[in-house]
DNA sequence: GGATGTGAAGTCGTTCACAGCT
DNA sequence: AGCTGTGAACGACTTCACATCC
């Protein structure tokens, strides 16, 4: 609603205790400590309740946090108390492995739409594999069905010369998040969320750590 | 070698520097400025030359870089002067879809090597699909294959109750560098480098501001 | 002249340490 | 007594600005 410049990483940890505390909820785990989510995930206590105070008060002097009301709160601040509903841009290998992923389905988020520039090429595979047939529409009726369908995030899995031109087009159907799975940098304008997965990135991470940290 | 405490987003743009590099030298672009390159990469001049600095002096006062060497020599600080070779563990649909993602090769990156618990389930779909047959290998020869294939990396794909398991087999394996593509949060012994790619992380990252920064 | 390389300044994020509740 | 909430100290990263060199 109105908090000021809270800081990218301070959203991801939020991230990281929500989905522990769903974990340990499962768990019937009642009231925790920030040292005790703190040590769960990785980061130091002061940290966490930091990052919990830049919106609120959540927890109990002298007892900690209640879980399920924590659970509540987080989920309000990240935007997860309501469903996400997701379109795929390039139905090849990455993109129908996206289509069949899951794990998107307990995390609040749905994929509802499934396009590509040939959707023939595609559909029979599609509707084999997955339980329900996903049709797949062709690239030219985006805007239409984002509409019809409420689309609010649009995932580019195209080939990485098509991604600018599918941002173009997501962008035109006022689709205001935006992730991008190629090996290429795109732009959006104002106004819009663009979030990029770049495999590459990490693996070079993980060359030059190996490549120098470590032999020391 | 013996580069101390260089930030992760320092390599993070390295990398982003190298790729649009490697795309103007295909377009014979000779030479290029600070303030050009960082233009094209969305970061400030000044943080790129400090970048770069870090590592050695590659520019020419007055002049700019030269593409062709300053790309020999962000690839020798990255550790892409070389081949970089790799297994997938569970081979689902993300699994499959990494085997099949053919960028990975102009990167030097290279997958040799696949596995998973079943491989009778998955082989014939593997083998039909990928011009050449890679072939799906038991989980219990990750051992043996690691060393005779000389494997540095492991891509995890299995479902994610699967992952610290997995996780622990490379480790044995020695196998030290391994990308998490579980939404699970795993951990390996000192002297392992271990990174994530978080679908559900990035989601929840759009999802915050979509529901916050901007409709201010 | 023009662009790099870099100390110094500034900003942002993390950690400390303790006051304040329960 | 115990654990949260938070100003203050610290450290890390970014930006500035200019001396330096081609």
């Amino acid at each position: 609603m109105k908090h000021p410049k809270i800081s990218e990483s301070t959203i991801r940890r939020l991230s990281r205790y929500y989905r522990y505390l769903e974990q340990i909820e499962e768990k019937e785990v009642r009231v925790i400590s920030s040292s005790q989510l703190a040590a769960k995930c990785l980061v130091n206590s002061n940290q966490l309740r930091k990052d919990l105070n830049f919106f609120g008060e959540f927890g109990t002097r002298g007892l900690g946090y209640h879980v399920k009301d924590l659970l509540t709160d987080i989920r309000r601040v990240l935007g997860l108390d309501r469903e996400w509903r997701m379109a795929v841009i390039g139905i090849g290998d990455l993109g129908f492995s996206l289509l069949a992923y899951n794990d998107f389905l307990k995390q609040n988020y749905k994929i509802v739409a499934a396009f590509d520039v040939d959707p023939l090429r595609v559909i029979g595979r599609v509707s084999e594999k997955l339980g329900k047939p996903v049709e797949v529409l062709h690239n030219n009726r985006i805007q239409e069905v984002a509409r019809e369908r409420k689309i609010e995030i649009g995932l580019i899995t195209t080939p990485p010369s098509e991604a600018q031109n599918a941002a173009d087009i997501l962008v035109e159907a006022k689709v205001k998040g935006i992730l991008n799975f190629t090996p290429t940098q795109i732009t959006v304008p104002e106004g819009y969320v663009l979030r990029n997965i770049f495999f590459t990135t990490v693996l070079d991470n993980l060359a030059y750590l190996l490549s120098n940290s470590l032999n020391k």
